[in-house]
DNA sequence: CGGCCAAGCATTTTT
DNA sequence: TGCTTGGCCG
């Protein structure tokens, strides 16, 4: 298909920055790509481009769409990747310029920081009990502002007024990085602002970046924070830096992003061209009627635009009313099965998206009763799991006796007496002697006071370890290790005394699977040697999923926030209802909220416009036919609670809207909670729990 | 040191 | 309502 006009000013457009202002489904990935392949065309080399975006998954589409233009030969030596393994690189490039001992460095994902934060809470001991993500927020918005810990506390003590938080954050905030530091390792914040402070540091250093890459392209650009604006603009000295985003989809403020980067753009990089995508492909003309209407009502500062429709006909939006989120979640799973049966849909073309992960528990029940496969996108990631994290850093610890951070984690996992007592015990004595703290766990009689039971634990701990470490030495493929190390250190056994439940286990076991698979299949292709395998587990932080399914057909299920990005011919949004969309923690401000850094008050405005703007990015996903579901009660906290419906829906003109009222089963209410159990199990007809539970072998005794 | 029980509390989560 | 967390006791 031909480009519109705004599509190939866009491609065409030749020196000095530029912004994109593109409306969700204007075809932005395919203006990114062909402005690329244009680059080419004209003679510009591939190494010198940059594009980065904030997923793996969008930075492997972009590159896999300029391959098929350009060619996958010229596309591979472009520089297609996130924002932080970009950091990452630079920052691998420059140990030297850092002064880092040696070459390597660790990455700390979200729960290696907050458990430093943990001990730092406890060494201060400060005898109450605090959230610590909502520190971790503190100090990454801090971070992000590049304020130091001291110029962060002046700011504070002279601007308005600190909370209890603040006070914390402060105390823990300079310790913190420290400790970092003494680890030598990098949380994902620092990917990003180190490589700033050392650019500003070292102009030679920025000088070879900024030489290499002389083409930078940024998507999804409300969603950057200040230090990535930063990074940009030390990089861009040669202007020619593009940028492609909505600010109307700006739904990561509570992360840090800041908004203000994609409207004050223009003042950013003086003289930027802008460009407006406002014709949408995607969504048929009701469809976009909606998200035009709650568009409407935002406030705040915004680059204005308005969706036209390019495909029109299709159904009315429904609004769909509901008793109850039983009845909702049949609702959609009936409708659904009348789709797949009677429309032709594939499980694929359908999504039901929700506010909260909580909400789909009923959805899921329904859709699995009528056995329409499902898929989830959200929860916690795959490599930040517990189990998989504790698989990680025995190998890690067998790679390199040195990672401290992963010895303490598995110093007692599983359980074998080494307590925080022991754990101090081991500490001081390394300290004192100068030694890593390896060496004092190896030699465990020699540390003063320790308990015998402590000291046969260290003794059992170092023979796994190594068992493992010699494996490495003899070649032995990486899954094959690290299935013996599972069985050595008891995994299984752990996993399941451990686990409430039977699926619970199992799922757990399945996700250590997982990570089998994926190191099965690097195995297959070359593999490589230890230190090769050793930086595949550094980077694993960086990734998402275990990088399977995507290919599968099944109905999708996700949070608003995860499904940013996807498209669906049919897309039910359920829970519409005050208190879930707008959800109630932006209707009343907790002191546990982080407010971003910089932010003119008002926090609480600001988030409805947010939850407004994940609503509109939840309308915008459907391609065809669009379901707006509310129950009339839902449950909070095991009562049954009337819910009145979301203001988002209200500000919808009516006319625009199908109303249908959903009372459930006919079948006379006689015991409600009885009846409903007893529908579910005869309805499955088969044994509940074979479903998803892989069998665990029983280890021999 | 580890297991058990009770209280508290519960968004969203690209890296 | 169901899970995590922390405190207490064996």
């Amino acid at each position: 298909m031909q480009l519109n006009p705004s599509q190939s000013a866009a491609v065409e457009h030749d020196l000095g920055p530029m912004l994109v202002l593109a409306g969700a489904g204007s075809g932005k990935t395919r203006v990114v790509t062909e402005r690329i392949a244009r680059l080419l065309q004209r003679g510009v080399s591939a190494r010198s481009i940059l594009a980065m975006t904030f997923t793996n998954k969008a930075s492997a589409e972009m590159h896999e769409r300029v391959g098929k233009l350009v060619g996958s030969k010229l596309a591979r030596e472009l520089t297609v990747c996130t924002f932080h393994r970009f950091g990452l690189d630079v920052l691998g490039a420059e140990t030297k310029a850092l002064g880092l001992r040696g070459s390597a460095f660790a990455i700390f994902d979200q729960s290696d920081c907050t458990g430093v934060i943990r001990e730092i809470l406890r060494e201060l001991r400060s005898g109450r009990s605090y959230d610590v993500g909502a520190i971790l927020a503190r100090i990454s918005n801090a971070k992000n502002a590049f304020q130091t810990s001291e110029a962060w506390e002046e700011a504070q003590r002279s601007g308005k007024g600190i909370d209890e938080y603040d006070e914390v954050a402060m105390l823990v905030y300079p310790r913190y990085q420290a400790a970092l530091r003494s680890f030598q390792a990098f949380d994902f914040d620092d990917l990003i602002c180190e490589v700033v402070n050392l650019w500003k540091r070292r102009p030679d250093v920025l000088e070879r970046w900024r030489t290499r890459y002389r083409y930078v392209i940024v998507d999804e650009y409300q969603d950057t924070n200040h230090a990535q604006l930063e990074l940009l603009r030390l990089l861009g000295t040669h202007r020619n830096v593009v940028v492609v985003g909505d600010d109307d989809q700006s739904i990561y403020a509570w992360r840090g992003a800041d908004v203000r980067n994609i409207l004050d753009f223009e003042e950013h990089f003086g003289g930027a061209k802008v460009v407006k995508l406002e014709h949408n492909y995607r969504s048929r003309a009701p469809v976009l009627d909606v998200a035009n209407a709650v568009l409407a009502r935002a406030g705040g500062r915004r680059h204005r635009k308005t969706l036209i429709a390019t495909r029109m006909g299709g159904d009315k939006v429904q609004h769909v009313i509901c008793a109850d989120p039983d009845v909702e979640a049949s609702f959609v799973a009936t409708e659904a099965m009348r789709l797949l049966e009677r429309e032709g849909a594939r499980p694929r073309d359908i999504a039901v998206l929700y506010r909260s992960n909580l909400l789909s528990g009923p959805i899921e029940a329904a859709l699995k009763e009528r056995q329409i496969p499902i898929r989830m996108i959200g929860g916690t990631q795959f490599f930040e799991r517990k189990e998989v994290k504790d698989l990680i850093a025995y190998l890690k610890v067998a790679l390199n006796p040195e990672d401290e951070m992963s010895l303490r984690r598995i110093l007692n996992y599983p359980a074998r007496a080494i307590g925080d007592a022991a754990v101090a015990k081991l500490a001081a004595h390394a300290t004192a002697r100068d030694l890593i703290l390896w060496t004092a766990v190896s030699r465990p009689h020699a540390v003063h006071e320790l308990s015998s039971a402590a000291m046969e634990g260290c003794r059992q701990l170092v023979r796994i370890v190594e068992a493992t470490r010699q494996r490495f030495e003899r070649g032995e493929p990486s899954a094959q290790i690290a299935r013996a190390l599972l069985v050595d250190a008891g995994f299984k056994e752990d996993i399941v005394a451990g686990s409430t439940s039977n699926s619970a286990a199992a799922r757990r076991w399945g996700n250590l699977e997982g990570l089998l698979n994926v190191f099965t299949r690097r195995d297959e292709q070359g593999k490589g040697d230890r230190e090769q395998f050793a930086n595949f587990l550094r980077l694993l932080a960086l990734r998402q999923e275990s990088e399977e399914e995507e290919a599968t057909d099944r109905v999708t299920l996700s949070s608003m926030h995860g499904s940013k990005g996807l498209e669906f011919p049919y897309v039910f949004v359920i829970g519409l209802e005050e208190g879930i969309m707008p959800h109630q923690r932006a209707l009343s401000e907790r002191a546990t909220d982080a407010a971003p850094s910089g932010g003119e008050g008002e926090v609480v405005g600001h988030s409805i416009d947010e939850e407004r703007r994940l609503f509109y990015v939840a309308v915008t996903r459907a391609k065809d036919r669009l379901y707006l579901c509310r129950a009339k009660a839902r449950g909070s906290r095991g009562k049954l609670v009337p819910r009145t419906p979301s203001r988002f829906l209200l500000d919808v003109p009516e006319e625009l809207l199908a109303e249908r009222e959903e009372e459930g089963p006919q079948a006379p209410e006689i015991d409600k909670t009885k009846a409903g159990a007893a529908s579910v199990l005869a309805a499955l007809s088969f044994n509940p729990f074979s479903a998803n539970q892989p069998v665990i072998p029983r280890r021999r005794p």
